[in-house]
DNA sequence: TATTTGCGCAAGCAAATGCTTTCGTATATA
DNA sequence: TATATACGAAAGCATTTGCTTGCGCAAATA
């Protein structure tokens, strides 16, 4: 059921050209996202919080717009921008499935720290011949 | 106290030269992630799996183990590299910021298209008067 | 010892990215 | 109606990215 409200929603208004994951790589655009994200902004508004030209600004939008991540609404001559955080869970569920990983590391390390106070090596157990720490 | 080991963990082993958003922004990291999550894989074992050429892997590589993605340990004249998913922490946070108003809005919709069978118009409502707002 | 294997490094190149400046156009305002 | 404002489109440019090929070197193997 969740997953065909997803889908029609993805069909729907969402046109998902561009990688999402590409798109919230760059950091102007993960702060344009921060920065509208309690109400939708007006194009100049966001412009005027960054150092770049309103021009380059307005490619960034037009980017996280191509994936879904922002819907853009036009008034009179403001357009005004608004979140559409649906497109992040493809995010979610990607970095999901490696985080019971770390955390259960962590949990070992965290036990570990308060048992004996120093660091553990950590050494790969499955091969620990050669541990020549590859360094640049 | 795991804000404590975070930090020592990632002044420790990590060199965090680089952006994790960016690292993962790439599919062919992603997939390399995927592919050796279970256990620690060779340089050309990984690059076997894909159509470009070893030394284009052996960048990726490169790029990975920069951001502490992952850990690299040579054995003989091999290396084998390892996930070291931590890193990701940092993009789960920043998903997460905007989970749960995906998630609230997800419901809302449920809940509206199982009462009404049709899809609801996304318009915005917050912003019908010029909402001249952020200032410069 | 001679050869093969695993792999990094460097150069070269095409495409993508991120930015700027200039322009055009539609909407608001005087 | 004349001017100012909000904004996108397009062109130009430097930098980065992702790939390839060619090379060298150390470890394994014959």
């Amino acid at each position: 059921m969740l997953s065909y409200i997803f889908a029609s929603k993805y069909l729907l208004n969402m046109e998902a050209r561009r990688d999402v994951f590409q798109a919230i790589a760059d950091p102007t655009r993960r702060a344009i996202i921060g920065m509208i994200v309690r109400q939708p902004v007006s194009v100049n508004a966001i412009a005027d919080h960054f150092d770049v030209s309103r021009q380059a600004i307005s490619l960034h939008l037009k980017i996280l717009a191509e994936c879904g991540l922002l819907h853009i609404t036009q008034q009179g001559r403001q357009r005004f921008c608004e979140v559409k955080p649906e497109p992040l869970q493809e995010v979610h569920e990607w970095v999901e499935q490696y985080r019971k990983l770390w955390a259960g590391r962590l949990n070992a390390l965290k036990k570990f720290v308060e048992q004996e106070d120093i660091f553990p090596d950590q050494k790969i157990v499955s091969h620990k011949r050669t541990t020549k720490k590859v360094k640049s």
